[in-house]
DNA sequence: CATGTGGTTGACGTTAACGTCAACGTAAGG
DNA sequence: CCTTACGTTGACGTTAACGTCAACCACATG
C-alpha cells in the first residue's frame, strides 16, 4: 500500500516515490504531457489503484526523454534509444546488430557537435563585430564629451 | 536576362546560379520545401518572370537552415538569427540587445553541447557492455569448438 | 504542332506533440 | 456531508512543417 502525505508518496520500502502532477512541476513539464510519454511507452510508472506512481528510475528515464527532446528527438527516435540500451544483450547477431545501431547513434551526435561548434564560431564572429562597432559608437561619445567640457572651460 | 542550359542557370555577370528543382536535389529536400521557407522570410530567391532563381548567397543560407534543422531548431528560431546576423549593428541600445541575445544563444548552444557529451559517454558505456558480452559469448564459443575438435581426435 | 520538362500558385491533407475540456473518481479535512 | 485537491480516461483542438494534388504557364525539341 501506498499513503499520500499531501503532495507526495512513500512507498511501504521507504524508496521515495512521486505523484504525477508533482513530477510534472519538477521538471516543467505537465501532467498531459506525461501521460503522453506513458502512451508511448517511454514510461511506465507503477499504479496504486488507477493513480501513477512514479519512482526514482522513472525519473532517470523522464530525465533521458527531456535531454532527447532538446537535440531535437523525436519520441520514437528516444524510445528507439531506450530499446537499444533495454535490449537483454541476448545472442551474438543482436549484439552485433546493436553494435552497428550504437555506432551510428555516436555518428550523428558527433556530427550535431560539429554543427554546433560551427554555429558557436559563427557567433563568435557576429559577437566580436558587434563588439567592435560599440566600442567605436562609445569612443565618439567620448569624444563628443571631452570637447564639450573642453568648451565649458 | 538569364539562360537556361538543361537544368542549371546563369547569369550575365557569369556568376553561377540555380534552380529550384536543382537547389532541391543537391540538398536532398523537396522544392516544396524551398518555397515554404520562402514564405516564412528565410530564403529570398530573385525572380526570372514567376521562376524562382539562387544564386550563392541563397545557398549559404539554405546551408544555415538545414544546420539549424539538424539541431532541432524550429523555423522561427532559425528566422530570428538570421534577423540577428543581419541586423545593421545600428545604435548603442540595440546593438548591447544584440549582445544579450547572442549571449544567451551561446548559452544553449553549450548546454546542448553538453547534452550531446553525456549522451555520448551514456553511450559509450552501453557500447562497452555490450562489447564485453561478445568477448564471453566469443570465449564460449572458442571453448565449445576447441572441445569439439578435441572430441575428434 | 504536340509533347516533355520544369516551373508556378493555391488549396487541402497529414503527422507529431502536445493543449484543452468534460465527466467522473477518491481521499483528506473541516 | 460538503468541499477541495488531485487524479483518471476520452475526445477533440491546435500548431509546425511539410506532402499532395490540381490547374496552369513557358520553353525546347522531334
Amino acid at each position: 500500500m501506498a499513503k499520500q502525505t499531501g503532495k507526495h508518496v512513500e512507498t511501504d520500502d521507504g524508496k521515495r516515490s512521486w505523484g504525477i502532477g508533482e513530477l510534472a512541476r519538477e521538471f516543467g513539464i505537465t501532467s498531459r504531457t506525461l501521460r503522453v510519454y506513458e502512451e508511448e511507452g517511454l514510461l511506465d510508472p507503477q499504479r496504486d489503484g488507477t493513480r501513477r506512481i512514479y519512482n526514482e528510475r522513472n525519473r532517470v528515464r523522464l530525465r533521458l526523454i527531456l535531454r532527447g527532446k532538446r537535440l531535437g528527438w523525436s519520441l520514437s527516435e528516444i524510445r528507439e534509444s531506450f530499446d537499444l540500451y533495454d535490449s537483454s544483450l541476448g545472442e551474438q547477431a543482436q549484439l552485433e546488430l546493436m553494435l552497428s545501431k550504437l555506432e551510428q547513434r555516436r555518428e550523428t551526435l558527433i556530427a550535431q557537435r560539429r554543427d554546433i561548434d560551427s554555429a558557436l564560431q559563427d557567433l563568435q564572429r557576429v559577437e566580436s563585430n558587434a563588439r567592435q562597432s560599440l566600442r567605436e559608437i562609445r569612443a565618439t561619445q567620448g569624444k563628443q564629451q571631452r570637447a564639450a567640457s573642453g568648451a565649458r572651460q
